[in-house]
DNA sequence: GTGGCATAGCTTTTT
DNA sequence: GCTATGCCAC
């Protein structure tokens, strides 16, 4: 195809504003994009366009929020049948990759190290340890102090500034231990995620060698989700592009990552930055009906300080948005769990199409429980979460030893892993005699009879560094072989059979990296032992999650930002979890969870269920709860309440009105819990065994005759879930529909 | 040096 | 309520 008909193609089925943002050459460019409003596209089409205009792809950087969102805008760039080159990837990735070629100017080599959370807080504890601050007295612990050092990086700011209202004695200190973390970092070669960028600013500002160079290697760079980037990533962005032909795009009603130092002012000042910037509005949505989407700008309209804009669809109106008001979050988690039971059943969705949301991760528990039950399969996104498994973390450990044998952070993590008789006292002597004498801590193991370590430790320094030199004198490339040599020579498999509880999923664990390095050789068939390391220190929760894989998907509102799904479930609308309690609001935190809110509700397509809990246990209390300020702010006539449990059981039985007491346990005699007009869910309170067994394998079919003993004759209309959480609908001649447990419905078959 | 027990901290969100 | 860490005893 010519590059003109490519052009064309870049346009098709595009409107005035798309084409405007797609067509836009030379100079800077602002596209503030509403939800759904084809943003994905409008980038990648503008980048294809620029190729085929003439620019040469390896003149292209466009930064993406996740490793996913990069690879996805890699794929659709090539679908549109232009050259491939273009530099796709995230700010952290971008950074690193930089590093590699650079780092020398800022004191790490290109075998450094990428420290994660978990391994920061290791190298601030040892610069306490080193400072002898006695932990117990000074009163700020490890972990805030790791967190102002990362507030601190990430902002630009001196220790000192980021300290608040402490006492200056306490800053002191705090800025003493950032200096030597820094320094410990430094003797490592390892750089945590904020001094990815920092560094990659330091680049670019303050080196010689690279601050001529690098503003100039790419002639066109775009950033997507730029409300979301922070002061660090703002100077990358800016330095990287001395082209002048910098392309934004964002929308500052998605921002939700100010807690982590994004900066709003990023995007909403975009223009004053770039006084020459054009700017682009993207307001039609072609995702959401209009009642989803009236509702998500009369919740984000109640923002004080925002840039108002209008958002429109062409789509239909859909169905209302429905609240479910639950009793606790486990009749919350049944009720949805039932409702999607019931749309699988009725094949208006499968599964997949299913997103359920929530605030916070404790909330997946519940949820999960009653999912299982219903046999619905589900994911949970938490990428992460395998990575930081402490024996995954151990082996990562071993292999990034292999890589940079300075990581002394690693090297005091797994000495003794599994034990080899090195312990503590052996394992301090030696990094005290490392420091004194400049060696890293694998260093001054080779060199155990100088620094006077003696006895058993000795045999264990052998076989430890045994491991470590007989990998190393492996090809870096395949890498899975790699993982598996370190497994056998550890015994590392045996050790974790000794485990005790969950030692099998440990094993299985400790196994499934050789799967992910297989995976990674796969899909970069080039890719060495330091890719590897890279890839899952930057891994991302959303870039573990493969929507090709079946099931309901489970994950926090922030992880959801970008996705997009029929149907949507947003679990626990109350006040205090959504919006969530904290201490030092000043309105600005508000706002921020009240757009957190606006990404759920804008991901959906057709179908919004929102749930809300009277009350819910918290840190293993129970606490009662009141319904979210969000909820009054939906526009009533496109939401549809829908009480669940204890209110619609009062109602139905003119009960007398009291608040359950979760103290007090249930009176005997069945339990009936009404679910809608026609629907109940009727619990016997004497089971006994075989007739249980009878029902679970009597199996029922809709039209089947059946009775009941209490409701007598009916036909059933109606049958989901499997073993024992078979449930029937049954239509009875005396009460009508009637939705019973087969486990204690006692019901007969009688044709 | 290992294993058992107590207890603190966790539930904000994550690269 | 769970879990990860740290402390102590053997």
């Amino acid at each position: 195809m010519s590059f003109e008909k490519l052009k064309d193609a870049c346009l098709a089925g595009c409107t005035a504003a798309q084409r405007e943002a797609i067509t836009h050459v030379d100079g800077p460019l602002l596209v503030l994009a509403g939800p759904g409003s084809g943003k994905t596209r409008v980038i990648t089409r503008r980048i294809a366009h620029l190729i085929a205009g003439g620019v040469r792809p390896a003149d292209i950087l466009a930064i993406t929020f996740t490793n996913k969102a990069a690879g996805e805008m890699k794929e659709r760039i090539e679908a549109m049948g232009v050259p491939r080159g273009a530099l796709v990837s995230t700010f952290h990735s971008f950074c690193a990759r930089m590093l590699r070629i650079y780092g020398r100017c800022v004191g790490l080599t290109d075998a450094f190290t990428i420290y994660d959370t978990a391994d920061s807080l290791s190298a601030v504890k040892r610069a306490m340890v080193e400072l002898e601050i006695d932990q117990e007295q000074f009163p700020v612990k490890p972990a805030v102090v790791a967190k102002l050092i990362s507030h601190a990086k990430n902002r630009l700011l001196t220790p000192e500034k980021i300290m608040g209202d402490r006492p200056p004695e306490e800053a002191q200190t705090v800025a003493k231990i950032y200096e030597r973390y820094q320094k410990l970092l430094q003797q490592a070669n390892a750089a945590d995620f904020d001094d990815l960028l920092l560094l990659m600013v330091k680049l670019l500002q303050e080196v010689p060698e690279t601050r001529e160079k690098l503003p100039h290697r790419f002639r066109y760079v775009l950033v997507d989700e730029y409300q979301d980037t922070n002061r660090a990533q703002y100077l990358i962005a800016r330095g990287m592009a001395a082209s002048g032909n910098l392309c934004v795009t964002g929308d500052p009603d998605q921002s939700i990552y100010a807690w982590r130092g994004a900066d709003i002012s990023n995007i909403l000042e975009f223009e004053k930055d770039f006084p020459t910037a054009k700017v682009v509005r993207l307001e039609q949505n072609y995702r959401s009906t209009k009642k989803i989407l009236a509702a998500a700008d009369r919740v984000i309209a109640n923002n004080k300080s925002r840039k108002v804009k209008s958002l429109w669809t062409e789509n239909p109106d859909g169905e209302p948005l429905r609240l479910l008001r639950c009793e606790d979050e486990m009749e919350e988690a049944n009720a949805v769990a039932d409702e999607i039971a019931a749309w699988v059943r009725r094949g208006e969705l499968t599964p997949r199409d299913v997103a359920i949301f929530y605030r916070v991760n404790a909330q997946s528990r519940v949820m999960e429980k009653s999912l299982r039950a219903e046999a619905i399969p589900y994911r949970i996104v938490a990428g992460t979460e395998y990575y930081q498994r402490k024996e995954v973390k151990d082996l990562l450990a071993y292999l990034r030893l292999v890589e940079n044998p300075a990581d002394n952070v690693s090297a005091q993590r797994v000495a003794n892993v599994p034990p080899r008789r090195l312990g503590e006292a052996s394992v301090t002597k030696l990094l005290n005699w490392g420091n004194a004498n400049g060696h890293s801590l694998l260093g001054a193991m080779a060199r155990a009879q100088e620094a006077e370590v003696r006895g058993g430790a000795l045999q264990g320094i052998q076989d430890f560094l045994n491991v470590i030199r007989a990998l190393r004198a492996m090809p870096r490339t395949p890498v899975a072989p790699i993982v598996e040599k370190l497994l056998e020579l550890t015994k590392f498999e045996r050790h974790l059979e000794g485990s005790g509880e969950g030692a099998e999923d440990r094993v299985a664990n400790a196994r499934e990296l050789v799967n992910a390095a297989a995976e990674y050789q796969q899909a970069e068939p080039e890719g060495t032992l330091q890719g590897f390391l890279e890839q899952t220190a930057l891994i991302s929760d959303v870039d573990a999650w493969d929507e090709k894989q079946g099931g309901v998907t489970l994950m926090t509102l922030h992880a959801a930002k970008g996705l997009e799904f029929p149907a949507v479930i947003i679990l626990g609308l109350e006040e205090g979890l959504l919006p969530l309690q904290r201490d030092d609001d000043d309105g600005h935190e508000m706002e921020e969870e009240r757009r957190l809110f606006f990404v759920g509700l804008t991901r959906a397509k057709r179908r919004v269920i929102l749930t809300a809990a009277d009350s819910r246990a918290r840190y293993g209390k129970r606490e009662y709860t009141q319904p979210s300020r969000f909820l009054e702010e939906l526009p009533p006539d496109v939401v549809t309440d829908v009480p669940v449990g204890s209110g619609r059981r009062r109602a139905a039985h003119e009960a007398p009105m009291f608040k359950p007491s979760p103290f007090k346990s249930r009176p005997a005699g069945p339990r009936v819990v009404r679910r809608s007009e026609t629907e109940e869910v009727v619990y016997d309170a004497d089971d006994d065994e075989e007739a249980i067994q009878a029902a679970l394998h009597a199996p029922f079919r809709v039209g089947d005759r059946v009775t009941h003993p209490m409701y007598g004759a009916g036909k059933v209309m109606d049958v989901s879930g499997y073993g024992e959480e078979m449930r029937a609908s049954v239509h009875f001649n005396s009460v009508g529909l009637k939705r019973l447990v087969l486990k204690f419905a006692h019901l007969k078959k009688t044709s």
